[in-house]
DNA sequence: AATTGAAGTTCCAATATTTGGAACACAATT
DNA sequence: AATTGTGTTCCAAATATTGGAACTTCAATT
């Protein structure tokens, strides 16, 4: 919940400085919205000079984009010098979501699998070492339902991560798992990119990956992969509930009903995006 | 569609060159994001010469700043060539939404007047010539929330939006009113600014906006307007509901609560951001 | 199967934008 | 009043963007 959306590094180089480029060139673009990103990341509002420490840009430099931002909405900034996302943001987002296919066209099954188990569905897709979360189905909707659409999670210790990893081709797959910066969130945690790999192994073969309590203490989940034909999308969905709930047994016992659902979404997808007429 | 920041120079030039809103000049990242706004405006994907038409840019301009919002994931490129608004979007509105001290601030009064009214409760903010959503409390949470958060109306013909527009200094306020493209969505729409600038005068003078079925056909709301010391932040805050059960007296029996919400919020909005240590 | 045209992509010299160091302004603190 | 920390502005030099034209790909049509 806090690394950035940077990944891709210098191996080399023995100072580790400076994060950032490696990425394709995007230019003059790229940089702002690695600035926005910067303070995107921070859990509260930061100040000029917080943001100047954290971006390698000289002070004239940030300044004009940190404007630029603010003036498309971006950004916005406070009485007390404070940057904070802004809320045009929202606005994009909101189309982003309601005009994800993705996202219809599993909606329903999300439901059925919710339905079937009683408990917690998510859909979730890969994006560099990260998920992001796109939906999310549950009995009691008073916990807020913003708190997790569009939050990131690691890949390695979430179902619907390693789910995802399943389906990618070995080039990408060994080359997200180097990019991770592995970090031990509970005792369960997978912390090597071997014991990730292995397990990614052991999910091929069954078509089903567990959580079984590696990012949260007390929560375990089964999910199963979503890809699209050549691999340019991949995701996953999960079904998630409290250990003390939900035993091994009746976890294993999800699995099929969780692979049903990936396969009626992908033969979903397949119908209405593959032909495409 | 925000009002233009001087920019003064070339003082006559006949010539009319074609283009652009004349917005406060924010260079190659304001020509990218508008790029991006064509995308998320549109109701489907759209292709490559789609946008063209709408953006004035030459072919190779459009392609390149295409290729760099994909790369930064802000668009999505789907195989059929046709662009949509990316998913890394939803990670920075999840964090401008979680973060939004305002909407943090509010929460608590959204709630208390949910429970007070039995309606559903929205938060709004004004930007431009819009509201743009940024909470809402209601009773069935089967409809799916983003459907509304994040969502942009009209400020004309919204209670939240017309409530906003009452607390705006009157320079601003008829800035953005001259900048309104009206349009009727129901025989009760103002459509003037005339006939706008009256109300904004009665609610300022009675602290509280209605929308009078103005938006949609059968939709009642009463609302009141929300803003920092200093007007820098202007919103407002309303209560919704269908006619056939809110009659007008209801509806105005709750003014004043909706009006002691308002001022709650602002209260711990000056409490908490105020002072500031 | 070959042809055609529309859609998408790449290239590179000319041009406009960004860069970044340093000076300037403002506010809080000593 | 002086000092320090923060935010803002300025402008020549460096760099990225621009946009017309050529090239490639794909699908529809002959």
């Amino acid at each position: 919940m806090d690394n950035p959306t940077d990944h891709g590094d210098e191996p080399r180089s023995g100072i580790d400085r400076k994060v950032e480029p490696a990425r394709a060139d995007t230019g003059t673009l790229g940089k702002a919205i690695a600035v926005l990103d910067i303070v995107a990341s921070a859990d509260e509002p930061m100040r000029f000079t917080d943001i100047l420490a954290l971006s390698d840009q000289p002070r004239g430099t940030l300044h004009r984009q940190l404007s630029n931002l603010v003036e498309e909405g971006l950004l916005s900034l406070g009485r007390d010098h404070s940057y904070s996302v802004g809320i045009r943001l929202l606005k994009f987002a909101a189309r982003a979501w309601a005009g994800n296919q993705f996202r219809v066209i599993a909606e329903p099954h999300l439901r059925k699998l919710h339905d079937l188990t009683g408990e917690t569905v998510h859909l979730g897709v890969l994006r560099g070492s990260e998920v992001i979360y796109l939906d999310k189905v549950e009995s009691r909707q008073a916990v807020r339902m913003y708190s997790q659409i569009g939050n990131a999670s690691p890949v390695y210790c979430t179902g619907v991560g390693k789910a995802g990893l399943s389906a990618l081709p070995d080039a990408e797959l060994h080359a997200v798992v180097a990019s991770i910066r592995f970090r031990r969130f509970t005792d369960s945690t997978l912390v090597t990119p071997d014991a990730l790999l292995r397990e990614i192994g052991e999910i091929r073969a069954s078509g089903n990956a567990y959580d079984r309590e590696e990012h949260e203490p007390g929560i375990r989940c089964v999910a199963a992969p979503i890809y699209s034909a050549d691999r340019s999308f991949v995701g996953g969905l999960s079904v998630t509930g409290p250990a003390y709930r939900i035993s091994t047994d009746l976890l294993e016992s999800w699995a099929v009903l969780v692979r049903d659902a990936a396969r009626g979404i992908m033969d979903d997808m397949g119908a209405r995006l593959g032909p495409r007429t």
